[in-house]
DNA sequence: TTGAGACTAGACTGTACGGTTTGAATAGTG
DNA sequence: CACTATTCAAACCGTACAGTCTAGTCTCAA
């Protein structure tokens, strides 16, 4: 592993290390941590199983930058992309709305938070920092846009913040993560209606 | 293994079978499916390998039985012993303190949640088995308990059903399965008392 | 061109595991 | 008692895996 200082080949040596974690992360989503092999990862990144430990002092480091990087994709990606502005109600139904489809679309993550449940026994400190680095803003942000809406009347906008990302993420969780669809059916349509209705 | 028709040694055989689907039980909670060794399972059950080759084809037909048996455990103990009459205000919040409470309180259940998000993929079928019989029929009841309560004008009760259920299950989720409490505390009272608030 | 750092393929080591086999001990039943 | 089914402990087999080692190839800057 070069030194800090040695910046010539740098770009190069960074440039394989985010090629091994891409093939990494393919193997560990769709594997689980126990069931990747290291031989695996190394046939994925297209890299020697040499070159994958002179990058990765073993398994579980490799693992730690896998969470490192999949936590920056947060939760609400959604907030972003939609104007939190006009009346309340329509505001938040769009932002339920988006956010469902969001994240009801995107694979690799339901992949990802199937994941941190698991391994959340044998990793508690790993996955801690996954829910304040990725759920927690989420909360926050959530939180503050229903104080700022003070005509919805809400008393307790930090718990009712916990309802709504609740009953999203128990829906991506039964719907798309777990095979809930035909057991359990709902339309992601009706359940943003629903809450929106409730608030 | 003994044919159904020799009765004789027949509650030997039941009982033992009995004993090593609680060590099974112990071992595949506290590790995982894949970290649960056989030769564990067999210490933890106080019995030989071999005897556990007897009564369980292999490790997957142990852990068929283990779903069996915790799915018969439903998410909604507390339906039972809440009384379904009164303001229906009143009804809804013992009911989600309780489920709350309850639910919390179950360490073995929160492994066995777990387990089951965390084999979702491998095992589909099984966890939708789970799905059907653990966690559907609490939905199927609550939806009940909304429709027969029509002063609370709830325009879609099967959608609100999922949210509410959809709140207790991502509180319990990140409080207690996942290691949330000291990253994004709630208390079950606020949660309850802005569950009830809401609808 | 040459030399050092980065990379490759693949063999290797030690360990853990799922599942089987062996051969003897221990019931409970006639 | 004798007989049969059940259980036991422990050795065993084949495989898969994390991590190391070897021996050689590639890249690129001086």
């Amino acid at each position: 592993m070069p030194l800090p200082n040695d910046s010539a080949a740098q770009g190069r040596f960074a440039r394989k290390a985010e090629q091994i974690l891409t093939g990494a992360t393919q193997v560990f989503l769709q594997r689980g941590y126990e069931r990747a092999s290291m031989d695996r990862i190394a046939k994925a990144a297209g890299v020697s199983k040499q070159t994958l430990y002179s990058h990765f002092a073993d398994k579980e480091d490799l693992f730690v930058a896998l969470v490192n990087k999949m936590s920056r994709r947060r939760l609400e990606e959604s907030f972003g992309s939609v104007p939190l502005k006009g009346k309340p109600r329509d505001v938040l139904h769009v932002l339920a709305k988006t956010t469902l489809t969001q994240l009801s679309a995107d694979e690799e993550y339901h992949d990802f938070l199937r994941l941190m449940v698991a391994e959340s026994k044998r990793f508690p400190e790993l996955v801690e920092k996954f829910l304040l680095t990725a759920v927690r803003p989420t909360l926050v942000k959530l939180t503050e846009v229903l104080v700022d809406s003070p005509d919805l009347e809400i008393k307790d906008p930090e718990a009712t913040a916990h309802i709504l990302i609740g009953a999203i993420v128990f829906f991506v969780l039964t719907q798309e993560i777990m095979p809930g669809r035909t057991v359990m059916p709902m339309e992601s349509e009706r359940l943003a209606s629903a809450l929106v209705a409730i608030v």
